[in-house]
DNA sequence: CTCCTGTTTA
DNA sequence: TAAACAGGAG
């Protein structure tokens, strides 16, 4: 009995889906950390999707508190898809000042003024028509269905993608194109059939707040009994 | 997959 | 000033 010829040697990570036990205690300790933690944002008192979508495009750059007014004072001026599909080019992105990357805005104007045009003035709901639109990819379709549409859609942002690996992966590469699929997968794995909306923004909450790049706060994190990355050691989560 | 864009950080 | 970042485009 020679032993098995394709024993790696722990080089690769064989990436395995957690069973239903474990899914299940990482939803359980995940929402039950949101009940009490959760942050107030303005964009999870509503399922407009056309507010949700203003929200996502504008913290894809730019970090939750120098997003607040800016979005507060974008859903005066702009209240609804229509508002800003007839608002002049110029204006709109003038209004989104001083947040930059002014692709975005004029990316969100031309969404808003096509789905007036040619979708009835509804945003579609569905994946593939989503991510028709420029502007909008995986994430932001992502975040669309579930948080607008409360679609038992997936999500992986930064936050997510570090608090996954870490959780069920906890060593290793951080940048294979493999792993990123993985990351997907798990996401879409974990996902409860109900409450995909506070699931959701509670992953993205923990990787903001507590499962932060550097100094993860640890001790305050209901995930380091089953975290893979715990004790955290900062040199067990690199690139190659 | 590589490249792109402004912004932020080393 | 170079490299990292973050999500998207091609």
């Amino acid at each position: 009995m020679s032993p098995p010829l394709n024993s790696d040697t722990s080089k690769t990570p064989r990436y395995t889906l957690p069973d239903t036990a474990m899914r299940r205690r990482f939803r359980r300790r995940l929402l039950g950390w949101y009940g009490k933690h959760a942050r107030d944002l303005p964009w999870r008192h509503t399922r407009d999707p056309y507010r949700i979508l203003v929200s996502e495009m504008m913290l894809q750059q730019t970090q939750v508190d120098r997003v607040l007014p800016k979005y507060e004072e974008w859903i005066q001026k702009y209240p609804s898809l229509k508002a800003l599909a007839s608002a002049r080019p110029a204006d709109v992105v003038r209004t989104w000042r001083p947040l930059g990357y002014n692709a975005r805005p004029r990316r969100l104007h031309s969404i808003a003024r096509e789905v007036m045009s040619q979708y009835g003035g509804e945003l579609p709901s569905d994946e593939p028509t989503l991510r028709s639109f420029k502007g909008i990819g995986a994430y932001t379709a992502g975040a669309v269905q579930s948080f607008a549409f409360g679609r038992r859609a997936a999500i992986v942002d930064t936050n997510v993608a570090r608090v996954l690996f870490r959780v069920f992966v906890g060593r290793g590469d951080r940048k294979s194109s493999l792993l990123k699929k993985h990351l997907w997968s798990l996401s879409a794995a974990l996902l409860p059939r109900r409450n995909v909306f506070d699931f959701n923004q509670a992953l993205m909450d923990i990787g903001a707040t507590v499962c932060v790049a550097r100094r993860p706060r640890c001790p305050d994190c209901p995930m380091s009994p089953i975290c893979a990355a715990y004790p955290f050691d900062p040199d067990l989560e690199h690139g190659s």
